[in-house]
RNA sequence: GGAGGGGUAGCGAAGUGGUCAAACGCGCCUGACUGUAAAUCAGGUGGCUCACGCCUUCGGAGGUUCGAAUCCUCCCCCCUCCA
């Protein structure tokens, strides 16, 4: 195997990143790579608690991806029974628990979204952690929980915040962590990659591996990058986040929603646009310029990684046309109905643009709502319903009626 | 096992017999402004009818009462201290 020179390597590898245990390892890891020609076991373990992927989970999984164009090999450790017992780190209160088919279910689904962000999953050694953990028996597990003290465990900011406030720390939760560690060991990873939040759970790793006789793994870690709303960690649960999965406009969309401070940020550890690029974009909005100009071509670069150049185009339009020029884009959601004339409130109930009555009331009194175009407030109106009546409530629901008849 | 504290709407947190669909804050929604940014302002935020009103909701199940989130009984769960 012939591998870029060490400089290079590290130059590439060391975009973005959070934390290095240690840099100096890192470094000679690599040139002993070079020297033998055996690429480094490269590991990133994603638990399988959902199905879908956010930009998020990109960040480590872009570093992995890193390494396998260096020639390294890429092992992704799909969590599936460490997701059952759910990785404290972070939270406030356990995670659910869930069942192994629940598990072996996503998993499936994130291979597919591993692939999206350009990892070559045919060279990736894919492995399911239940291989290993799903076989130990009670004396293992007793074994592996001796090299652990309460103490340390308590040392972690999420486990010592919880104790402080009262609330629960279930034990099961102290095992992820020897769970995750137990995973570099099996796999014998030189390198683990993960979100600085999982710096506890990735030094556990190193301490397993030396136990078991291994030289123990550097630990690569990136940041935790903010969610739409700019304040929380991006995540599923709390809805701030932009899913690999979504629709191009969607996906544009909420790209368009994030605060201005995180637009050099999300160029950064989202896209792989030269940081040299990067940096003028930054030098100009210091210098003045509108930073929507550049939100807008973040909103791109996103949509045109996952969906494609054509996808992006036509979400910038969608955009243009929708919440710039607020005009109605160019297809609407179709709902059909029957004929007649409805009261407006439960005609936004019935073609779906409202929960609830009481919902659909309050929206048009607020002067939400919009007939054709013209502003709509009285619930109680009764709206003769024609082919091809468009129907919008707030800024971004809408929907053209399609009349049986 | 013992003693004490606690479980209220998406979250936090008031409320200890009626005036409680339940203060307040956050979040969220709508409107104004605007760059679907930030900041700000106004309104809204269980459901049904929408005018009165009705129904479901305060860990769960029963009970007392004209009337309960508020009192009683049992159960479940969490926290602290002791063992």
């Amino acid at each position: 195997m012939k591998f870029p020179p060490v400089k290079e390597q590290m130059e590439y590898l060391l975009r973005g990143v959070a934390e290095v245990v240690s840099v100096e390892e890192l470094e000679r890891k690599l040139t002993e790579s070079y020297r033998t020609g055996r690429p480094l076991r490269v590991k990133l373990g994603i638990d399988a608690t959902g199905r879908e992927l956010t930009l998020g989970h990109t960040v480590p999984l872009r570093k992995l991806k890193a390494f396998q164009e260096l020639g390294h090999q890429a092992v992704l450790i799909i969590g599936d029974y460490t997701a059952m017992v759910g990785d404290p780190t972070g939270r406030n209160e356990a995670r659910p628990q869930l069942s192994h088919e629940e598990t072996r279910a996503n998993a499936a689904t994130y291979v597919e979204q591993a692939a999206k962000v350009g990892l070559d999953i045919r060279r990736t050694e894919i492995r399911y952690n239940s291989e290993w953990l799903a076989s130990m028996t009670f004396a293992d597990v007793i074994r592996l929980a001796s090299k652990m003290t309460v103490a340390r465990m308590l040392e972690r900011e999420d486990f010592s915040k919880r104790y402080a406030e009262g609330r629960p720390i279930f034990l099961h939760e102290f095992f992820y962590p020897l769970m995750q560690g137990t995973d570099s060991v099996a796999v014998q990873a030189d390198v683990e990659l993960g979100g600085i939040d999982q710096k506890f759970n990735l030094l556990v790793g190193r301490d397993l591996q030396r136990d078991a006789g291994q030289e123990p793994q550097v630990c690569l870690m990136t940041p935790i990058i903010e969610g739409i709303d700019g304040v929380e960690k991006m995540s599923k649960s709390l809805g701030n986040y932009i899913g690999l999965n979504h629709p191009p406009e969607e996906m544009y969309g909420r790209t368009m929603s994030i605060p201005d401070h995180l637009i050099i940020r999300y160029f950064i550890h989202f896209t792989e646009v030269p940081m040299e690029r990067i940096r003028e974009m930054e030098a100009a909005m210091t210098a003045g310029a509108n930073p929507r100009d550049f939100k807008m071509a973040l909103a791109r670069e996103i949509v045109r990684l996952y969906h494609g150049e054509e996808a992006a185009q036509a979400a910038e339009e969608h955009f243009r046309t929708v919440f710039q020029r607020r005009e109605l884009p160019e297809d609407l959601p179709e709902v059909t109905l029957a004929p007649g004339s409805y009261p407006l409130a439960r005609l936004l109930v019935a073609v779906g643009l409202a929960p609830s009555n009481s919902e659909a009331r309050r929206l048009i009194q607020q002067g939400g709502v919009a007939v054709d175009g013209e502003k709509a407030t009285d619930p109680l109106a009764e709206v003769q319903v024609r082919d091809g009546m468009v129907l919008r409530a707030g800024k971004r629901r809408f929907c053209r009626l399609r009349v049986t008849s």
